[in-house]
Parts: C-alpha cells; sequence; structure tokens
DNA sequence: TTTAGCACTCTCACTTCGAGAGTGCTAATT
DNA sequence: AATTAGCACTCTCGAAGTGAGAGTGCTAAA
C-alpha cells in the first residue's frame, strides 16, 4: 500500500479545486485545458485511474469526469490543503468590528455567526461561551409582588440567569437584598459543588434560597453548550447539490432541533484539542441527514474557565480552505475576547478563598 | 358589480380547499366526485368560469383546472373561512406545557415558536414581549476588576439588560451596591423620560451611571421588537411549489435578515387591532421575496405595559383556518401568561409616585 | 514513461407522439 | 331560465427515439 505519488496528490488537488469550483464532474482534458498542465490529457487519465482505484475519486457513470469520494476530501483536508489566511485587510476589518461593540456578548455571537456566513458562504454555528463549571459571583432578589420573587444570578463570567421563586410567605425588599447580600459574600466564587457542602452555613429563608441557587447552578452545568447562534442557513440552499432534492431540508433540519445540535457539538467538543480545527466529512456515518454535508469546527474560549463551539456547515464540496481559514480566525478572535474579558475577571477569586466573612 | 350568489362562494371555497389540499390544479369533475355535489360537472364548470372572470380563480393554461388567485384567498380569508377552533384536547396540551414553565419568558418564546411551527406546519416567528417604554425597576452595580463594573438593569416586567462600563477611576464594591441602590430608590419606576427630568437629583459617580442607564433604557425603547424567535423554517422548504425553485431560499432569507423583519414588524403592528389577527397575502405587493408566501399575525400581551407579535409564515397555499386559529389561541395563550406575570408587577407604582424618599 | 489515436459508452437535450385531462360551447332537457 | 349531456378542441405530460458530444480506456507508437 504505497502512498501516493507527488504528481498524483498534485492532481488530486486540482480535481477537488475544480470540482468545489463548478459542481460538475471533472475531465482530463479539461484539468490539462485550465491549469496548463505540461502533459497529455492521456497520462491525467492514467493518474485518475490510479487514484479511482484507490477511492479518492469515482465516475458518476462510465464515460464522465471524476468527482471526489468522502475519502478523497479526506485526504486533501488531512494532507494536502495548504493553510491559507484570510486577506490581512478582511481581518483588520472583523476584529475591528468586534471591538467596536465591547463586551456584549449576545452581540459577539451574533455578529460571529452573520460573520462566518458570509465569509464561508455556508451556514454557521456558534454556541455562546458557556463556563466548564459555573461559578457564582453575584446574586440578587428583586421582590416583584406579594410572595413572588426575581432572582438574579450573575456567574463568573458575566453570564447572567434569572428566575422567579415563589415565596411560602412574603418578604420585604429590604430583608431580601440583606439575605442576597449575605449569600454573595458567603459564596462568592464557588461551584455548585463547593456550596452544597457549605450549605449548612445559612438558615431559614437564605437556605431556601440557596436550594434554588443550587437547583439553577447545576441546571447550567448539565447543558452542554450556552444558547446556540445561527446563520446563513439559506447559503446552503442556494448550492446547485441541493435546489431540488430535499437533502437540504434534512440538514437544516438538524440545525432546528435543538437535541441533534447538542449531540453534534457534544460529541465533537469532547474529542477535540484545543485551538485546533476539526472537519467532518459526509456526517462520518453517523449523522444520516449530513451524508452530503461537511462541518468544519473550532473552539474558543479560556480552557478551564469559559468555552465555546463556533463552525459552519455547508455542502461536502464547500471550500475547505476558506472554511478552515475563517473558523480558525475567528476562533482565535472570539479567544482574545474572552480572555480579555474573563479570565483577569475570574482571577480576582482564586478558589477556596473567602474574601472577607 | 353584483356579489357572487350562494353557491358561487360554496364553489370557490370548495377549490381552495382541495388546492390547499392537493396543491394540483382542481377540476370540474374532480369537485363533483370528491364532495358528492349535487350537480354535474357542467354546472360547476359555469360557475367556475364566472369566478375565473370575477378574478378569484385562474387556470394555468388553457385546459387545466382552477387554482385560486391572491384576489381569492383574500375574498375567502375575510369572507367565507368558518371560525374553526383548534380541538379541546389539543388546547389544554399546549396550556399546560406553558404553564409548566412558569415564568420563564425565553422559554416561553420558544415553546411558543415551535408549537406555531408545528401546528400550522409552517415556519414560525414570534417576539419577545416588549415594553412600549421602558420602565426601571432596579439597578445593580457589580465591580469585576480595575475600574471595569457589570452594570445589570432590570425592567418592570423582568426584562434584563446588562452592559460592562469603564470608569474613570477605581471604585469599591461597596460604594457601587450604595449608589445603585440609591439610584433604584429614586427612579423606580420611572420611565426614560421621566428619568431625564429628574437628572439633577444625583451627582458624582452616580451621575455618570445614570447617563449609562438612560443611554441604555432609550437604546431599548428605540428597538421595534424584542428578539424574534424563529422555528420551523424547514417546513416551508417541504412544500412542493418551493422545492425546486428558489422562492423558498428567498423566503426564508427574509427571516435572517433582521432589518427586513423588524420592517415587516414595524408596519403590520403599526395597523394592527389588538387583539385581531392580520393575514398578508403574496406579500400584499410590498415584499418581493414573499409573493408566494402568506403570513398570519397576531399580537399578545397587555396594552400599554408590553407587547409582542407572532405569526406564521407558509406558501399562498397555506391552511388558513388552522392557521389563523392556532395564532389566535397563542396570541390569547401569551397574553394571559404575560399579563398574569407583568401586568400587577408594574400596577405596584403607578407612574408619578416615588415610594420613600 | 508518455502520448496520439480511436473505438466505445453514456448522458443530455431535443423532437415526436399519443394518451389523457379538462375545458368551452351547443343543443337538448327539465 | 337553469341545468346537463355530448363533443370537439386544446394543452400538458410522459415515453420513446435520436444524434451530438463529452469523456473514457485501451493499444500501439514515440
Amino acid at each position: 500500500m504505497n502512498d501516493l505519488t507527488e504528481r498524483q496528490k498534485f492532481i488530486l488537488t486540482l480535481v477537488i479545486h475544480e470540482y468545489i469550483r463548478t459542481a460538475t464532474p471533472v475531465a482530463s482534458q479539461h484539468l490539462v485545458a485550465r491549469y496548463k498542465l505540461d502533459m497529455s490529457s492521456a497520462t491525467v487519465r492514467n493518474e485518475l485511474a490510479v487514484l479511482t482505484e484507490r477511492g479518492y475519486l469515482r465516475q458518476p457513470h462510465t464515460s464522465a469526469g471524476r468527482v471526489p469520494t468522502e475519502e478523497g476530501y479526506r485526504y486533501f483536508v488531512s494532507r494536502l490543503i495548504q493553510a491559507t489566511e484570510l486577506p490581512d485587510s478582511t481581518r483588520r476589518m472583523i476584529s475591528h468590528q468586534f471591538y467596536q461593540m465591547r463586551y456584549d456578548v449576545e452581540q459577539w455571537m451574533r455578529l460571529a455567526a452573520s460573520i462566518l456566513a458570509h465569509q464561508s458562504r455556508a451556514a454557521s454555528l456558534v454556541t455562546a461561551p458557556h463556563p466548564e463549571k459555573a461559578r457564582l459571583k453575584h446574586l440578587e432578589l428583586i421582590a416583584t409582588r406579594g410572595r413572588q420573587v426575581l432572582m438574579v444570578l450573575v456567574m463568573v463570567g458575566g453570564e447572567i440567569h434569572q428566575r422567579i421563586l415563589i415565596l411560602s410567605e412574603p418578604v420585604g425588599q429590604d430583608q431580601l437584598s440583606q439575605a442576597a447580600h449575605h449569600i454573595t459574600t458567603l459564596y462568592q466564587g464557588k461551584d455548585a459543588e463547593q456550596i452544597r457542602t457549605l450549605r449548612s452555613l445559612v438558615e431559614g429563608l437564605e437556605a431556601d434560597v440557596v436550594e434554588w441557587v443550587l437547583e439553577e447552578m447545576e441546571q447550567v452545568d448539565s447543558v452542554v453548550a450556552g444558547e446556540v447562534y445561527l446563520d446563513g442557513l439559506t447559503n446552503v440552499l442556494s448550492e446547485p447539490e441541493f435546489t431540488a432534492s430535499d437533502e437540504a431540508r434534512r440538514a437544516l433540519k438538524l440545525l432546528e432541533e435543538p437535541t441533534l445540535l447538542q449531540d453534534l457539538l457534544a460529541r465533537t467538543v469532547l474529542t477535540h484539542t484545543p485551538g485546533g480545527i476539526q472537519v467532518l466529512i459526509g456526517g462520518e456515518g453517523t449523522w444520516e441527514e449530513l451524508r452530503q454535508c461537511s462541518i468544519v469546527l473550532g473552539s474558543y474560549g479560556a480552557p478551564g474557565v469559559a468555552v465555546g463551539t463556533l463552525g459552519v456547515l455547508g455542502p461536502m464540496r464547500m471550500s475547505y480552505g476558506r472554511a478552515i481559514s475563517v473558523v480558525r480566525f475567528m476562533s482565535n478572535l472570539l479567544s482574545d475576547l474572552v480572555t480579555e474579558t474573563l479570565m483577569d475577571d475570574s482571577a480576582i477569586k482564586p478558589e477556596g478563598e473567602v474574601s472577607h466573612e
């Protein structure tokens, strides 16, 4: 089982490039003409025959050009693709947009999704940064009416969660504020587990509140990823291989289904090297709906503090070079932003240390 | 210009029903056979000819069945459609789901979008309840590091807005809390305008904070609608008239475009009678992208406190009866929920009255 | 090892054609 | 006067047929 010759690799690359460009089977003469190759079409044909035998290319029918197989794309992505970078001007423009709207995570996510979709001309998905373990930063209780209280939980990292509580009896705002302040000072910087062990520090109303806080925090912990932002779904629909069939519908349905999406991200994030880019081609045998699609995924964030996922979904015939470069760039950019905003923030309170008690 | 005879109305109704069901042109004999009519196909043909002349039906080509025109749908929706109700069991089931997750507006929105999409088998859109004028309920300031402060704004109605401030010099948490508390008591229940006139009550740090609060509140006021929740986009793709063409792509693109969506909702909400249902057929000459689509829109909320919009988007050939009934039901349900949660809440503080100062 | 030449295969666009669906009109019927 | 049977006419749609062209694989020569 020899590896491919240089020339074979070169031709495979050309075929993939050309197929991505035109979406039609690539013929030998076509390659020679378009890339002014120093060999005849017959030579190319011989090489194409080898690549077909190896399983990297296939023919839709006996006498048609070649089309890359899943294996072909995989070989290309893992061994042949050369790193490309976004043009400097584009990068500066994007950075600029993000730094314009400082500190608004939700806006960042939307912008990131929009830019990914636009640059890759595919559908994009971005999950909000999600702490591996939620840690309490600040608790606020606000009386609304009667026994009804709005609980606002600010996590280390700035995530905010709210919930309405129904108390067993009415409590005044002053008392609520005091309780919230007390709980905040006691448990600031702690995760759910730590708070649980220190639960006995409070009693009465405060104990009830701490229960709710724990419930909420555990719920946050149990979610694999933050909210998912999507964009550019219609980009996928405009691809020729999807206009007629209902493949597109199935693929997009996947993105509409929160469960499936969580599943997809969960499996991926687990096997993920931070900073690296993962490319899933043709659903990788697991996702029937994505048989004709590929996904380029990356992650971002400050490891140990908060991480998120981002990626683009397009037809298998997507421009991997462009997709990978934009995912990588956005991944780094968001990492910088998140780190800058959250990192020091959480470093104020190294774990296991109560400030003033 | 006489009105239609009863029989003509009846036949128009049948044609529309049948076309919605089958998506193919409706023939005279077909109607007689399927609905066991007491007349011959020739009679039906004569009536069809009249309806065609009046502009309610058209023929794709000389010898084909009839297809409703936009006018036909409009006549049907405004004069012929008989009010249908969701089955009682369905209604109970839906209500139950909402009351399960009490007081979580975001969840409600998602659920509402999901149910609308599912029940109408079309794409759905729901905007979060949005106060006509944001009124401050509670302000919180949380020190993060250095001169960086997290400002959390709780509005009357429970909406939460956050923003990171950069102060000119570091300020301790205690001082921040005190400032927040002071501002809260001063301006609780007030809208941006009222706060602006009472701005001179504070100075120094607090004055700066109030400026930021105002800035944020005015930004909230300037947005026409809250966040938009979408669901069931793929439902539209499965409709036969959209599988091949790129009409679907254009229509869905509209929903992806926040600007266009805002525009759509803005124009509609303005001309909207509360509690009523508005049906836009074929883009109504304004939205080129929706030429083949119809939209059924309703609004919900407590007038004067917070209102939102909800609706479904499908092909012109959508089941208006079902769509209208589900939109109306959800509109009422959400109104009840929102009123129940927010109404009394805002009634605590009738405007222009400072509690303890 | 490369290439020219050629026979062979398969697709695709185009045309033809007949069946069938559905209409509109006319004349007969109620 | 309204309804209906009968019928000629129109148009679509799918099937079948066809030729051009694209592209290959193979063979033999360079």
